[in-house]
RNA sequence: GGGCGGUUAGCUCAGUUGGUUAGAGCGUUUCGUCGACAUCGAAAAGGUCACAGGUUCGAGUCCUGUACCGCCCACCA
């Protein structure tokens, strides 16, 4: 009989659906996943797999040592992630729609795509309390999320302010710091002139962004730099749009860069920005929201920044102002999310405070226990290197509202009551009329941040914190771990998680990340069908912490090939546990080799359980695989089939070898069921049911460890090197192994002679000689 | 430029507090099947542990430095 698992898996699959197998008990002892709610998207993606795997492991692993596990699932489909996958989805742009028809064609793409996404989780056999799915964009998550952002406001920590802002001209709104991405551009650096307004004399000045031009509102040059040092104090004329700037002194201009003379402009970069508040330069920005050039640039008005850089670069080339260019690479911010360049616009915007928290939170984040300690370095340097508070407001329609009005009359920020939470404040008014008497309201129009939310985790789980663990990979570590850490510190003072665990990514089988341009992206769902889920997650659970996973199909046939093993074992074990029923009193009879064959398991377990409380899940993978295969299947089952078949052999005998299968194999299953939750069932549900008085295998207790016969255990270790001995002698002579030898001579101790006929037996050797 | 990882058999990786011939899986080679399993079993070959110094009776394991690979952050005129 073979095992079909595509039939098999569905079938437990539905099986702990319906008896809810995995519904949260809130009792006892807890442990608690602060799970990731998954961002939606049309599928599933490898990476899903493995780090989903990895929490599964760990939740199945504290689930069948005893602890009610808390492990709830969620959907993140809230905000800009969403809106981009709606917007892809049904080939749209949100600001070419009315913002009902657009919110509509959400709430429609999201409601087909749901139900799809979420079997998917299903499918690999994760354990979360599905009974309880969440969505965060549901009311009670709008909900919760304005409740929360309203609690900022009364702490002082949520302000509203126009400030210079990182505008992503593609999704049309403000991001934050942690939105930002790298991305190596070329672009050309080019030597303008600038006339000084005294003397005319030129001065030469390199920039990458001649379309700037117009916003330029100073000169830099370093007061240690000999060559330039004359010129601090002068007014310089800026080319083509004729304003006058003052050129001032600075150390941050790097002498050795450029001409050593830099331009200023409103907003080119951070330090820009720094210089504008520094030296309070005026503000003179010329980039509007759609990164086009606005009045400010005069005839090149309504160019993007883009063409605006070309044919500035002409005209000034025709006035023989560009003296040189020098193609150069460099780094440019890009948005995380679509890799557009990001311009830095003075906008109004809500942001949180927390610029001041910084060594509160680094605090916070060292009382964390991080699995694998070094992540800490990683959050520790990004809290360090925070430069702006948290813009949480997003000019976006889709999201979850701002719950805030303006007084038309005096401007006053009018909040909702609790009680009537969530709300959209374009679709309702204040109850009441603003302090001032004014009766008449603007509504913000901005949504939060989708982070604003998703730092929420442990409050939308409704969880008690500090939670257990936080399983996450390392790319969200400035964003999901650091928001968490900031909310959970600004609102409770407290951690929102005591573990953190951090996961790695999937890389292709070269090793290098997966992306679509590359076409290296490997889909889940073909593997599933292929090899099953247990052998997926196989392959998953050899990741470790911190890690990069490459993606392997041998792996995943190695999985699938332990599968079948487990599979063939058991049935094996089945065939001869037959008429068997279980009897605590069978083990006064067990004999040497059983012993021997307990005491390796006890070993396995202890070594197994001590990984897996270090979350070194693939470390206990292959303390079980070991014995499983190499000390279950390769030597005590060739040792006992003597036992089994033979006619002749004591009643004793055979029920004590039955009595040590029952235990061994039942043991191997529940040790396995964390990594292969399906074969595992499969074979629990087929035999064990019938003794067993748990109705699913995943609600079964890991076996105890016990070393009483530790000494029965050493003896017949004596046994198990002779075979190799024997074995080595028959493979070296081309001999099979079940060929008979008069004699032969082996190494080892005296106490093997009570062993000799058992061992002449297994090996077919006549007369074994010891030296 | 700042920070963090990594460099051990052809490949993917283990090597706990420094201690006898450095391990596993895959791959390779040789051999072995009608009593669970050829998706199997047995055995073999294969490593100057990136490099250079140092500490030590003794270092893959500790210290210093170098090189290369990867990642995060910053810069980005």
């Amino acid at each position: 009989m073979k095992y079909n698992f595509t039939k098999q898996e569905l079938k437990w699959q539905k099986f702990w659906e319906k008896e809810k197998i995995y519904a949260f008990q809130n009792n006892g002892k807890v442990f608690s996943i602060d799970a990731d709610p998954p961002t939606l998207s049309g599928q599933m993606h490898i990476g899903h797999v493995s780090s989903y795997t990895h929490e599964d492991i760990v939740a199945r692993y504290k689930r069948m040592a005893g602890f009610n596990v808390f492990f709830p699932f969620g959907v993140d489909d809230n905000g800009l992630p969403t809106a981009k996958l709606v917007e892809k989805e049904n080939k749209v742009r949100f600001f070419d729609m009315q913002k009902n028809e657009f919110l509509k064609l959400c709430n429609q793409t999201i409601k087909k795509l749901l139900p799809e996404f979420i079997s998917s989780w299903k499918r690999i056999g994760v354990s979360c309390d599905f009974t309880n799915t969440y969505s965060t964009i549901s009311p009670e998550i709008q909900k919760l999320s304005q409740e929360m952002f309203l609690k900022l406001i009364e702490k002082k920590r949520a302000y509203q302010k126009e400030s210079p802002t990182l505008w992503c001209s593609g999704c049309k709104t403000a991001i934050a710091q942690a939105e930002l991405e790298d991305k190596e551009t070329k672009t050309e650096f080019c030597f303008l002139e600038f006339k000084l307004k005294k003397d005319k004399k030129v001065i030469n000045i390199a920039t990458t962004r001649p379309e700037l031009l117009p916003s330029c509102v100073a000169i830099f040059v370093n007061p240690k730099d000999k060559r330039h040092k004359k010129l601090i104090g002068e007014t310089a004329i800026v080319p083509l749009f004729g304003q006058e700037v003052k050129i001032l002194a600075d150390k941050k201009v790097e002498i050795e860069k450029g001409t050593g003379i830099v331009m200023c402009c409103t907003f080119g970069d951070t330090t820009d920005i720094e210089w504008f508040l520094e030296y309070k330069l005026p503000l003179s920005i010329c980039i509007d929201k759609n990164a086009r050039l606005n009045d400010l640039a005069k005839e090149f008005k309504g160019l993007t920044t883009k063409q605006a850089r070309e044919t500035i670069k002409q005209a000034l080339e025709e006035k023989g102002i560009l003296k040189d260019r020098k193609e150069i690479t460099h780094m440019l911010n890009v948005h995380e999310r679509c890799g557009t360049e990001i311009e830095i616009l003075s906008t109004k915007q809500w942001f949180v405070k927390y610029l001041d928290l910084k060594k509160e939170f680094l605090a916070q984040s060292g009382k964390f226990n991080w699995y694998p300690p070094f992540m800490k370095a990683r959050l520790d340097n990004w809290i360090k290197g925070i430069k702006w508070d948290w813009c949480i407001s997003r000019q976006r329609y889709f999201g979850i509202p701002i719950p805030v009005w303006y007084c038309k009359d005096c401007g006053e920020i009018i909040l909702p009551d609790k009680k009537d939470l969530p709300i959209d404040p374009t679709h309702t008014k204040p109850k009441k009329k603003c302090s001032c008497g004014g009766n008449d309201f603007i509504p913000e129009t901005d949504v939060l941040d989708t982070w604003a939310t998703s730092s929420l985790t442990p409050q939308i789980a409704k969880a008690k914190i500090p939670m257990s663990l936080r399983p996450q990979a390392h790319d969200i570590i400035n964003f999901w771990l650091f928001y968490t850490l900031a909310r959970s510190y600004i609102h409770f003072k407290k951690l929102p998680f005591k573990d953190v665990f951090i996961s790695g990514f999937v890389l292709d089988e070269k090793g290098e990340k997966m992306s679509k341009s590359k076409g290296n992206v490997i889909k889940p769902e073909n593997l599933i069908e292929n090899y099953g889920a247990d052998a997926i997650r196989y392959w998953a659970s050899q990741a470790g912490m911190g890690e990069d996973i490459r993606y392997s199909e041998e792996e995943i046939r190695i999985g699938k090939r332990t599968v079948t093993k487990i599979w063939n074992a058991s049935q094996f074990c089945l065939m001869h546990l037959k008429a068997y029923k279980p009897n605590k009193a069978e083990l006064k009879f067990i004999q040497d080799e059983d012993k021997w064959i307990f005491t390796k398991l006890s070993e396995a377990i202890e070594n197994y359980c001590e990984k897996m409380d270090k979350y070194e899940y693939q470390r206990a993978k292959e303390i079980i695989d070991s014995f499983f295969w190499n000390d279950f299947c390769d030597n005590y089952l060739e040792i006992i089939k003597h036992r089994v078949y033979d006619e002749e052999i004591e009643k004793k005998s055979l029920r004590a070898a039955q009595f040590t299968l029952y235990n061994i194999l039942l043991s191997v299953l529940k040790l396995y069921a964390p990594i292969m939750p399906f074969i595992t069932e499969e074979i629990y549900q087929s035999y064990f049911i019938k003794f067993e008085k748990e109705k699913s295998i995943h609600l079964t207790f890991l076996p105890k460890p016990d070393k009483k016969f530790l000494t029965e255990f050493k003896d017949f270790e004596l046994v198990i090197e002779a075979i190799a001995q024997i074995r080595k002698y028959k493979s070296e002579h081309h001999l099979s192994m079940n060929a008979e030898v008069e004699s032969i001579k082996i190494k080892s101790s005296p106490k093997i002679k009570k062993y000799l006929p058992l061992l002449g037996k297994l090996m077919s050797v006549k007369q074994i000689k010891i030296s």
